[in-house]
DNA sequence: ACCTGAACACCGTTCAAGT
DNA sequence: ACCTGAACACCGTTCAAGT
């Protein structure tokens, strides 16, 4: 209320803008920079220090370029972002049937598929669902992007068509189908979101993932109101902690799985 | 590579630290700042203009003192929003039984409780979760702080207690608790962020929900791999964006109930 | 067409200094 | 005990200029 209030910035999306680089006419690169490379290196730069650790400086000094170079191929940071978090998103594995209907609608540059294609719904939802924990898990940032942006990208209308096409496959009825979608990749990507931001922790501490989960059980546990916590967390088994978050995981999507099983014949 | 690597910060908890200023001797106050005036005009600045556009020297101003002040009373800025992701913890309303242990083991500030109590644990999980979900969309800086902190606090830990207390109530055996907290959980957070972020954006636009869901649909309404999805959007009826949002959030819970009801007896 | 350098308006935080 | 001012090392981005 003091000062000059500062409206949030309108942040049009990358995918409702005009391309900033007209296509190249013929075969020869100029020399330096273009669109893949900047793509692929600000994806390293975020795997390696993080979403915060990442800048339009640092992005210039990977490439071995000037702060501004950047800027001739792209409106801004956050477009860039918007870029990578797509390029993430082609990331994950589809089942091959769920994305002909769109890929005939034109070709889509970068999903890859599986070999094994499941045909039981049930499986095809376990493989995409894995997938996007997957991916969530190796690109620690993608998560918060995903908070951040629009998320319309063209890898991102693959990916949440073949979620559509899988669940249809469900026999709920149509009218129950956007919140079934909704209770598996809200799951998926909360899941996702915090196994990714643990195992980014334990890369930087430089621990493992079991010595990190112990260390934590350690201070915490003098807290007295952690006792039946504990009681809980120690009855969910395995030994490791990536056998844990395995279990907790696959026994999640099995609940969501029985419950719209159970639902459906209404 | 090129340049020299930074480390990603540490980042010490507020709550694994010393409180920075020492409890007050008197009643005296001095006559400026204090903790809870300091943490008040955090979460309304955060609520008035997002967490993008939230700076220490944003809030200094706003508490009409200079840039550095606050820093007598906080540590960071990272042990700041700690804070004020613990206090809007602490606006979940929680059923009263599932808190009365906690609070057995020392005073709690902050939860508000229901006046009605439900004893059915679909209930208490129903209200458990729309009570997050409620919080989520009220402050929708909430979750990015929630992926980017611990969330160790003690209002947090109230929450964590009380979910967990209605789980055990469903029946289901001790080792699958925790799988049936994260699909619950993890689902709200992710709609109620998805939610929290779109009345943020339609305040931001100066529109009602339904003037920017339309005007979303219509900028994207021409890409062919959209009808589908289209069909479904619309099967899933009610004639506001809220209506939707509350029919897709009632019944992915009573999927995810079913799911638990459906394998509890194994 | 592509890249640079200087500059602007911001950050979080340190540190010595005031009262 | 509390608050200030100047300073440091960063940001994203604009803009005029180079080739």
């Amino acid at each position: 209320m003091a000062t000059g209030s500062r409206t949030v910035r309108p942040r049009s999306s990358v995918w409702l803008s005009e391309r900033k680089t007209p296509r190249r006419k013929g075969d020869q690169q100029p020399v330096g920079l273009d669109h893949l490379k900047i793509v692929a290196a600000t994806m390293r730069l975020l795997d390696a220090e993080g979403l915060a650790g990442f800048s339009m400086r640092r992005l210039a000094a990977e490439l071995g370029v000037t702060a501004m170079s950047v800027y001739w191929y792209v409106e801004t940071k956050d477009h860039l972002l918007e870029l990578a978090l797509d390029a993430a998103m082609g990331e994950i594995a589809l089942p091959i049937e769920t994305v002909r209907s769109v890929e005939a609608a034109g070709p889509v540059e970068g999903p890859e598929y599986t070999p094994a294609e499941p045909r039981d719904w049930r499986d095809q939802l376990r493989q995409v669902a894995s997938e996007y924990r997957r991916v969530l898990v190796r690109h620690p940032w993608l998560a918060a992007l995903l908070g951040e942006y629009l998320n319309i990208g063209p890898n991102a209308v693959v990916f949440n068509h073949a979620a559509l096409a899988v669940m249809r496959n469900s026999g709920l009825p149509d009218d129950r189908i956007t919140s079934a979608l909704a209770l598996v990749y809200q799951f998926v990507y909360g899941f996702g979101t915090i196994e990714g931001r643990f195992a980014a922790r334990c890369r930087a501490a430089g621990l493992t993932q079991d010595e990190l989960y112990h260390e934590m059980m350690g201070t915490v546990a003098d807290r007295i109101e952690f006792d039946e916590a504990r009681k809980v967390m120690e009855a969910r088994g395995g030994t490791t902690v990536q056998e844990m978050q395995d279990r907790d995981f696959t026994f999640a999507l099995d609940l969501a799985i029985a419950g719209i099983e159970s639902l459906k014949e209404r």
